[in-house]
DNA sequence: CCTGGTTGCGCAAGCGTTTGCGTTCAGATT
DNA sequence: AATCTGAACGCAAACGCTTGCGCAACCAGG
């Protein structure tokens, strides 16, 4: 049926154990025997089968991965460039996707991939039982989200630095009155959405300005949570004029809701996001832009090294650059007519 | 170290094979001795080892998926779905992520996948060669994408009808001079584009415009080719009064195009697209919808119900429906100032 | 009390690799 | 010429699980 190690041996003549060692690329095996191996090999299509050749060995040439929502944009991409790394140095890697919280539950109790990974980049945020999980399986960890986490090698961004670039550039315009759309504030391990907000508080008391917790809206990383938390502000007594949004989804929702409102961008109300997203181009929006795939990358590298070198994890976070982009979305405040 | 099935046999005082039977709900245990089996194992934290496991049993429970790109919105939302399937039926899904000519090389001659899945969903056209390389595997094939292959199980969508639908509204708009962006044609086996240029040339000619081949541009299914296409248009010396898109990204860049050219949308340009990607709304793109989520969950559905039941892969394709949906990106020609 | 059929469980033979160790043999060393 | 050395290869024991078969023990029917 299927061809095995055993049957390329015999084909050759020699033992099974000259088989493996031969196509591993293993030392005691004559080149002229190993060309030979080789070649019968390829003739008979043989693969080795991974089950096997795992259990024996212990290792699972797999890495696994796990993301909240394989759909998203960031997600999607940091995937596709971790896999890319992944599978050049011939990995396979195993998806866990875990946007519900029953996939969630069921993954963390029964740990299916114990056994299973060399490996795993985790593109959610554990809660500390989680993290505690993971570490249990005992092999390198790392994540591109998130922040410092103990015994996980991280990549990341200045997310402090991003938000104080993206709402300077609005204080700088002349806005005064600068709202902002927040992420998900749940899980408190997560902290993006707090940087994101520290670095708007920053500037906001570098430039006198009062912070106005009123100014402060949840859109819960995602374009429907953007314009929800765009119309709740467009609702209050003192609108802001111009708005942070610290994602580029949730500033695209707000685009949406000031359209419906009738309001102009930036005539009337100012956006800037965060992240740029591949259609954000599209869209004009301003935004501070972070190499989402570069992140996956460096992180399945990182990751890799520990697998084959010795396996120490950086302390501090790798930090990948930023860098604000202006375009259509962000203007002076309109001093005019007033709503 | 780790806990393997002999000490979960032992601490319960029976066999290994009273264990593997009693945590798999096979028959031949009584329940009161699977009730203290189950207990036992989770006390100890016990999992089996899948590569062991499928050694043994021959099956791996694993599904290989590939896809072209996972960072692309398409793709990524049906991998988001059948992976939302596979994994509630206790299947791990492997991800073969191919854009590079040379993953997508390594990956059929070498085909990694090779006993190590019970089945494989492909979201890529295999041209025949590499379609014959998915079938010499032996398990169950299926795909959302590329219309019907022999030996795979296919959904999709009706791409005809739906090109129909959003060029015959420009037409009813009363647009006679209707460009179109094409998506890549090189892959012949690869139906989409055929199909709804198809659905477009019949629109033409039953509303009695001659079709002109200078109106078709090529956009690659992607925004930074839409943009390029539209530009093409848009420097013919009777260029278009709309435009259907064969895809919303192209659709988006080509509205990018159009902005750059300080052109006006609906009034100068109409616009529509097909697919309904998840940001369309947001930037008001009339165009078609397909369930591209919908798609993924029933193409794994019926993965695994071939993979349970009898394996019989049905001739016709399972369709699912479209949906047109009309937004601010078309209106009537402008027949005032021309260009 | 002896059959014949269940039921519940253990035995042991795999599944296809990897790998430590042992063997053989040619060539170099004394 | 006897001994040592290293290279090239084979043997066989794992690795952790599944599963066909065998074997007690038990129950009901004659």
């Amino acid at each position: 049926m299927t061809v095995s190690i055993t049957d390329v041996a015999e084909a050759t003549g020699v033992s099974a154990s000259t088989v493996s060692r031969a196509l591993r690329g293993r030392p005691g095996v004559s080149e002229e025997m190993r060309a030979r191996i080789v070649e019968v090999a390829a003739e008979l299509g043989y693969t080795a089968s991974r089950s096997a050749s795992s259990l024996a060995s212990g290792r699972t040439y797999t890495i696994g991965v796990v993301v909240p929502y394989v759909g998203r944009w960031f997600f999607g991409t940091v995937l596709d460039a971790a896999e890319k790394v992944f599978s050049a140095a011939g990995y396979d890697v195993l998806l866990y996707n875990l946007g519900s919280p029953e996939a969630r539950k069921r993954f963390f109790t029964k740990l299916p991939i114990r056994k299973r990974v060399d490996a795993v980049l985790s593109l959610l945020i554990p809660d500390p039982e989680e993290a505690a999980a993971l570490c249990s399986l005992g092999v390198p960890l790392a994540t591109t989200v998130g922040g410092a986490r103990p015994g996980f090698t991280v990549v990341g961004i200045d997310d402090r630095g991003g938000a104080e670039n993206a709402v300077r550039h609005l204080v700088n315009l002349g806005h005064r009155r600068i709202g902002m759309i927040s992420g998900a504030s749940e899980p408190l391990h997560w902290t993006t959405p707090l940087d994101r907000r520290q670095g708007y508080l920053d500037v906001l008391a570098d430039a006198g300005i009062e912070p106005d917790a009123a100014l402060e809206a949840d859109g819960g990383y995602t374009v429907e949570g953007g314009e929800r938390a765009m119309t709740e502000l467009l609702a209050l007594r003192h609108p802001p004029t111009a708005v942070f949004a610290q994602s580029d989804e949730m500033a695209m929702g707000a685009l949406r809701a000031l359209r419906r409102h009738r309001l102009r961008v930036p005539e009337d109300v100012s956006v800037v996001g965060f992240d740029d997203h591949e259609l954000s181009e599209v869209v004009g929006l301003t935004t501070v832009a972070q190499p989402v795939a570069a992140q996956g990358r460096e992180a399945a590298r990182l990751l890799l090294a520990r697998l084959e070198g010795p396996n120490t994890v950086s302390p501090r976070p790798v930090e990948m650059p930023i860098r604000f982009i202006l375009r259509e979305t962000t203007a002076p405040p309109h001093t005019g007519r007033q709503r």
